[in-house]
RNA sequence: UGGGGCGUAGUAUAAUGGUAGUACACCUGGUUUUGGUCCAGGCAGUUGGGGUUCGAAUCCCUGCGCCCCAGCCA
């Protein structure tokens, strides 16, 4: 609490205190989060929504839920289905119904008319590839539109036929009259509106023209009476027009305020380049255990509360950044320690027969549910003759550090016994089929009267007393750091980021299974794929593993 | 000088002109019936150069580097 305490002030907390005691906006605080619908939702969008619903909470405040649907060619209604769901599941509620630009269109329209009629707006019959050459370059300024000073009551009267949809797609736009020598680029005359016979998601055929998001968003903010308008870097540009229009139209002007966007590596967070894997089928769908989409972290096995702790820890600051996957996953971590049940699982597994044992030996053994949590309680393990170990935990010619099992070795059985192994049985083609082992009796519960140490311990479950089921074991989608960086995304493509186990080995007391996340100790948490698996299939995932040292003496 | 931003350990992020701190990563060691957890310690930083000041990450000047902008996308 102390910690995450420290490093809650970030610069628009800072502002936003200013505000407060300047008594700027009467003391309020409204932020909002403004997606198009246009995708689903990514672990970038999650930042964005834990710091204006953060920052609006924190300051006894509002946030809206908006979706900036300006587009009709691009947004859909499933995508604002989604992004409902991912908020309220990310634990942020916002102020009302949610809003939709949409709503606006009839408002937005009238603002536009008194811009023309101000003399600051009018009518161009440029196409796409006139306005383009006269828009001049970086270092040199644009030209004026033929038609930049028609009359009012022209472009009145054009405005009015471009509405009723007497023209076609792209044969006019609406223009604003700033300044085409301006050294920002968004300020050489922008369109305000342009020309779009497409059926749009809420309005239908109503519309044949639609906004432009510098002229939707400030009056959606203002409409909407937003203090703090916060967006990403890239709009700092065009913050100028934002402040332009407001002041042109003599309206309520909130502050547009910008930060960096999250960058994560070895993870690509792009709603084009996501939909590209989708669409591309490398994926399955955008709630992918691979995904970086919210859908997809949910499916993965990621909580609410593990990423709105990795959000409000990576800070908000307006340097570009790129954050280590690692600190994700350490989020998740830290929460399943405290709270996931230990369980022993073997997903690849390689059979163990005790020689010492009869064949119809069967014995309780006692089991801590979670040793971080002293109220879990206890299980009961049934230790048999046959048994089932990792086959990594077992190597015939091991190197030095390898502490687990191997021809001569004694290692522990977590919770049962230590064993010794004595035999390898191999097929004809020289793979190892079983490994016998003899058994210590006086070591049961894992400890030796003598005080003879040993240094493994090893997961088991009984072959007579086993759930089989099938893993999944994930890594990365991209094995290339900065991916968007590629010149071709899919050369950066991990073909290693799923791993299918057909035949592991799942303790019994799983079989009642709630759609909880376990440890399988020493492996990692997992937890059952709602998606696919059903009453005769059972299918878990990786949700993350635990750290892991011998993988980093392994490697060396 | 087209315009707009940004430069603090490997990464990220703090520090009203007053001891450069924290997290992750990395390395040591301890505890441990998970090579997990936990604990202790270590490594490592202000973009270069000037200036103001008793004192500069912070203020000034001047370099250097990086990011964004020429959609009728958002």
């Amino acid at each position: 609490m102390s910690k995450s305490k420290l490093l809650e002030k970030n610069f628009i907390q800072k502002i936003i205190e200013e505000d407060k005691s300047s008594n700027k906006w009467d003391g309020r605080v409204h932020t909002r989060f403004p997606p198009e619908p246009n995708g689903y939702l990514h672990i970038g969008h999650a930042k964005s929504i834990c710091l204006n619903f953060g920052i609006a909470e924190k300051n006894n405040g509002q946030c809206n839920l908006r979706f900036d649907d300006t587009n009709p060619l691009k947004e859909e209604s499933e995508y604002v289905k989604s992004i409902i769901e991912d908020v309220k599941w990310l634990g942020f509620s916002w102020y009302g119904q949610p809003f939709f630009a949409s709503d606006y269109f009839e408002q937005m329209y009238e603002y536009a008319i008194k811009l023309i009629r101000k003399g600051k707006a009018y009518v161009c019959d440029q196409s796409n590839e006139e306005i383009r050459n006269c828009r001049g370059t970086l270092k040199n300024p644009g030209q004026n539109s033929p038609n930049r000073d028609r009359s009012i009551k022209d472009n009145l009267l054009l405005f009015k036929r471009m509405k009723a949809g007497e023209f076609d797609n792209g044969a006019k736009t609406l223009r604003a009259k700033i300044d085409m020598s301006h050294p920002n680029l968004n300020m050489r005359d922008p369109v305000i509106y342009r020309i779009l016979h497409a059926e749009h998601h809420r309005t239908g055929n109503k519309w044949c023209i639609y906004p432009m998001y510098d002229w939707a968003h400030g009056l959606e903010d203002s409409i909407e009476n937003i203090t703090h308008s916060i967006c990403t870097l890239e709009f700092e540009d065009h913050r100028p027009l934002y402040d332009w229009y407001l002041a042109e139209l003599g309206v309520y002007h909130p502050q547009q305020i910008e930060f960096a966007r999250l960058n994560i590596n070895y993870t690509v967070v792009s709603k084009r380049k996501l939909k590209k894997l989708v669409d591309s089928k490398i994926v399955d769908g955008w709630d992918d255990p691979r995904m970086p989409t919210i859908s997809g972290l949910r499916r993965r096995g990621y909580t609410p509360s593990s990423i709105r702790e990795f959000s409000k820890n990576v800070g908000v600051t307006k340097r570009n950044s790129v954050i280590d996957v690692v600190r994700l996953e350490n989020s998740l971590r830290e929460e399943l320690n405290k709270t996931a049940p230990r369980v022993l699982c073997v997903i690849d597994p390689i059979k163990i027969i005790i020689t010492n044992l009869p064949e119809d030996h069967e014995e309780l053994m006692q089991a801590l549910n979670n040793p971080e949590d002293p109220n879990s309680g206890k299980r009961e393990l049934l230790f048999t003759r046959e048994l089932y170990i990792e086959k990594s935990d077992f190597m015939e010619d091991p190197p030095r550090k390898f502490f687990r099992l191997a021809p001569g070795r004694e290692v522990r059985l977590r919770y049962a016994y230590f064993i010794t192994c004595n035999d390898i049985i191999k097929n004809k083609e020289g793979e190892i089929k079983e490994i016998h082992c003899t058994y210590d009796p006086k070591s049961r519960g894992g400890k030796s009267p003598d005080g003879r140490k040993v240094k493994g311990t090893l997961h088991w479950v009984s072959a007579s007393n086993v759930i089989n089921a099938q893993v999944k074991i994930y890594e990365r989608l991209f094995d290339k750091e900065e991916p968007e960086k590629e010149e071709n995304l899919f050369d950066a493509l991990n073909p290693d980021s799923c791993q299918i186990f057909k035949d592991s080995k799942l303790e019994k007391s799983l079989q009642n299974a709630t759609n909880q996340t376990y440890q399988f100790e020493r492996l990692g948490y997992f937890k059952k794929d709602s998606k696919l698996s059903h009453k005769e299939k059972n299918i878990y995932i990786r949700v993350v593993s635990l750290r892991d040292s011998w993988a980093k003496i392994n490697k060396r």
